[in-house]
DNA sequence: GCCAACGTTGGC
DNA sequence: GCCAACGTTGGC
């Protein structure tokens, strides 16, 4: 099956990609909205992740791949919600910022413009590409 | 710090 | 089932 493409939100002051890099990756919990779960679900192992800090750098900062698909959340007492796991892949060599992708023709139209709400989100492969362009780095 | 956008809750 | 009130997220 062909890979598909996510992008996850996190606060940087509350879980960054050194972070995560630190730890060789994550259980990715927490995500409470139904939308941001389901896709979530929809994540295949292998499947590409950009990974962007929100609220502070406001940038696509890393690349990760999901290492365990999605099964039920720890962290949930209750509720009917799921994790994954993520691990790095490679950082952006560039980091690509909100305002470069806003400022994109290309990909004025993804989800982190359209809905900046929503933490868990499916990209195009060729959107995908495009940030890993600007943020010149190849995979 | 403000507020727009969005989701959830609960009264009716 | 509608919708007002409220809470949260996240950009500015």
């Amino acid at each position: 099956m062909a890979k598909k493409y996510w992008l996850v939100k996190q606060e940087p002051e509350a879980y960054s990609w050194d972070d995560f890099v630190g730890e060789n990756g994550c259980e990715w919990d927490g995500v409470r909205n139904y939308q941001a779960r389901n896709n979530l679900r929809a994540m295949s192992q292998d499947d590409f992740v950009l990974f962007y800090h929100s609220v502070i750098g406001k940038e696509v900062v890393g690349i990760a791949t999901v290492e365990r698909e999605a099964y039920p959340d720890p962290t949930a007492t209750k509720g009917d919600w799921s994790a994954v796991d993520l691990r790095p892949f490679k950082p952006i060599n560039r980091p690509v910022s909100l305002e470069t992708i806003k400022n994109d023709p290309q990909l004025s139209e993804i989800p982190l413009v359209r809905n900046s709400r929503l933490s868990v989100m499916p990209l195009e492969a060729k959107h995908f590409r495009r940030v890993l362009k600007l943020g010149n780095t190849i995979l």
